[in-house]
RNA sequence: GUGGGUGUCGCCUAGCGGCAAGGCGCCAGGUUGUGGCCCUGGAGACCGGGGGUUCGAAUCCCCUCACCCACCCCA
C-alpha cells in the first residue's frame, strides 16, 4: 500500500474511467448547446460569502460539509459546494444582466463536500449544472427541465422517474412554515432530535426526515401544495401543463423540499426507478431570490445539476458506457534507421489526423508486434532498415484478415483512411 | 457524527499457528524481421501499522489506521 494516497473521498480518475466522463460531458456539452446554452467557468474557490448567503444556514453544505479556509492574506474563501452560487455571482459582477435574457449558461467541474463518503458520494464530485437567468415565467422551468430529460436520453437513461413540486414564493412559504409548524407541534414528544431542531431552524426539512419518514405525523402532514397563493398556483399549472405538452412524463411529489433555502416554486429530482440510496441523478429548481441574496437586483433564475459519478454508476450499470476510440496505427522500428524513420511516418500520420503510438526501440519484433496486439491498434506500421533505405512500410492489418503489404511511406495515410470506411 | 464489513505483489484471490502460493497484468525468451492461442523463465509482497501470546504469527488477542457499505444528507 503505498505511503501517500488520494485524501479521503476524493478520487484518481484513470485513463478507463475518463473515457466515459469525456462521453457524459461531450454529451451534456453537445445537448446544453443545442438549447442555446454557453459554457460558463468560474472558480473552484469563492468568497464563502458567496455560500453562506445563499445556501442557507440550516442547510447541511453550510453546517457541516463546507471545506473554508483562510487564505494567506487573510481572506475567508470556501471551496465551492455547489455551482448555482458561483454563476450567479459571475452574472452579477460581470453585469449580464444588461445582455439579452434571460442569459442561458452551462458549466462543469468539480465541487466539494466534506461528507462521509460512501457509494456514489464523494468529497470531490463532478457536476454538470444549467443556469437560466432572467426570465421568471414557466416556460423557463421547463425549458431547462426538457434540457435535462434531453440529456439524459442523448446517454440512454430513459428509465428515470421526475419527481416535481412546487415550494411557491418565500411569502406562501412562510405561511405553509406556519402551518406545518402548528401540525408538527402536537407530536414534538415523538419526533427525532433532528427533526426538533428543524422545527426551530427550517420546519420544511422536517419532511425530508427518512428517519421520520414513517411518523404519523409526516404522513399527515399538510401538503405544500394547498398553500400555494394564486400567483405561485398558476405558475405551477403552467409547468405542469407545459411538461404535459411537451411528453415530458413526471410525478408530483410534496415532499421534496429542496436541502438549499434559495429554491422557489418549482423543485425536481430525477432518479433512477430503482431507486437505492445515493440514487438522486440530479436535482434542480427555481432561485428567483438568490441574487438578491448576493447584493444583486431581485432576479428570478432557474437551474438544475446532475452528477457526472452518478451518472458515470447508471451508465456502467446500464451498460451504456461507450469503448475508448482504437487507436489507428503503431510503428514498429527494426534498427536505427527504422527507429528514425518510424518517428518521421508517425509524425506525418498524426498530422493527418490520425492517433498513432511510435513503438519503443530495441525491441524483438515478436515483442514489439505483441505490444502492437495489445494496444488494440488497427496497423502495425513496420520499419527496418530495410524499408528505412527503400522509403516504405510493411503495413500490416493487426484487426480482422488482411495482408500485410509493403508501400511507399506516402500511401499510407490514404490506405488508414480507406481502412477507416 | 452513528453503526456494520474488509485489509495478503499493480489487480483478483488461496493460505487461517510451521519455508507466503496461484490467476490476470508487466518484462524477456520459444534460432533469420512477424501479433493473438500455447509453452518457458523473470521481476514484483517488511501479509495496512504498532504491541502482545508462542519455540514459532499473514494466521490467535489488544490497540490503531485506512478503505468500503449503510444511516444522516445529498449530486
Amino acid at each position: 500500500m503505498a505511503e501517500l494516497r488520494a485524501p479521503r473521498g476524493m478520487h484518481d480518475l484513470l485513463p478507463d474511467d475518463e473515457t466515459l466522463f469525456e462521453h457524459v460531458v461531450s454529451t451534456a456539452t453537445r445537448v446544453a448547446r443545442s438549447f442555446d446554452y454557453h459554457l460558463v467557468r468560474t472558480p473552484i474557490v469563492e468568497d464563502a460569502r458567496v455560500f453562506l448567503r445563499t445556501a442557507g444556514d440550516d442547510s447541511d453544505i453550510v453546517s457541516k460539509e463546507m471545506y473554508v479556509f483562510e487564505d494567506r492574506g487573510g481572506d475567508r474563501l470556501a471551496l465551492r459546494p455547489e455551482g448555482t452560487a458561483g454563476v450567479a455571482r459571475a452574472y452579477l459582477e460581470h453585469g449580464m444582466a444588461s445582455r439579452p435574457q434571460p442569459v442561458r449558461l452551462f458549466y462543469w467541474g468539480p465541487f466539494f463536500r466534506y461528507d462521509r463518503p460512501q457509494a456514489g458520494r464523494y468529497r470531490q464530485l463532478h457536476q454538470f449544472g444549467v443556469e437560466c437567468i432572467g426570465d421568471p415565467s414557466p416556460e423557463a422551468d421547463v425549458e431547462v427541465i426538457e434540457l435535462q430529460r434531453e440529456i439524459y436520453r442523448a446517454l440512454g437513461l430513459t428509465d428515470l422517474v421526475l419527481r416535481v413540486n412546487s415550494i411557491g414564493t418565500p411569502a406562501t412559504r412562510r405561511a405553509y412554515e406556519e402551518a406545518l409548524r402548528e401540525h408538527f407541534r402536537p407530536h414534538l414528544a415523538t419526533l427525532s432530535a433532528d427533526s426538533r431542531r428543524r422545527f426551530e431552524t427550517n420546519v420544511l426539512r422536517i419532511l425530508d426526515s427518512k428517519e421520520d419518514a414513517a411518523h404519523e405525523a409526516l404522513r399527515t402532514a399538510p401538503s405544500i401544495l394547498e398553500h400555494l397563493s394564486v400567483e405561485d398556483m398558476a405558475h405551477w399549472d403552467r409547468v405542469c401543463a407545459l411538461l404535459d405538452e411537451l411528453d415530458i412524463a413526471y410525478e408530483v411529489d410534496a415532499r421534496i423540499v429542496r436541502g438549499l433555502d434559495y429554491y422557489t416554486h418549482t423543485v425536481w429530482e430525477f432518479e433512477p426507478r430503482a431507486a437505492g440510496g445515493q440514487s438522486t441523478v440530479g436535482a434542480g429548481g427555481r432561485y428567483d431570490g438568490l441574487i438578491e441574496a448576493i447584493g444583486g437586483p431581485p432576479t428570478p433564475g432557474v437551474g438544475w445539476a446532475t452528477g457526472i459519478e452518478r451518472l458515470m454508476l447508471n451508465l456502467t450499470a446500464a451498460e451504456l458506457a461507450p469503448v475508448a476510440p482504437p487507436l489507428d496505427a503503431v510503428t514498429v522500428p527494426l534498427g536505427a534507421d527504422g527507429a528514425a524513420a518510424c518517428a518521421r511516418v508517425a509524425a506525418s500520420l498524426r498530422a493527418a489526423g490520425f492517433a498513432v503510438r511510435n513503438g519503443t526501440p530495441g525491441r524483438s519484433m515478436r515483442a514489439a508486434l505483441r505490444a502492437a496486439d495489445a494496444s488494440g491498434a488497427r496497423f502495425a506500421v513496420i520499419i527496418g532498415d530495410r524499408e528505412a533505405a527503400a522509403g516504405t512500410v510493411q503495413l500490416k492489418p493487426l484487426v480482422g484478415g488482411g495482408e500485410q503489404v509493403e508501400m511507399p511511406v506516402l500511401e499510407v495515410p490514404t490506405r488508414l483512411r480507406d481502412a477507416q470506411a
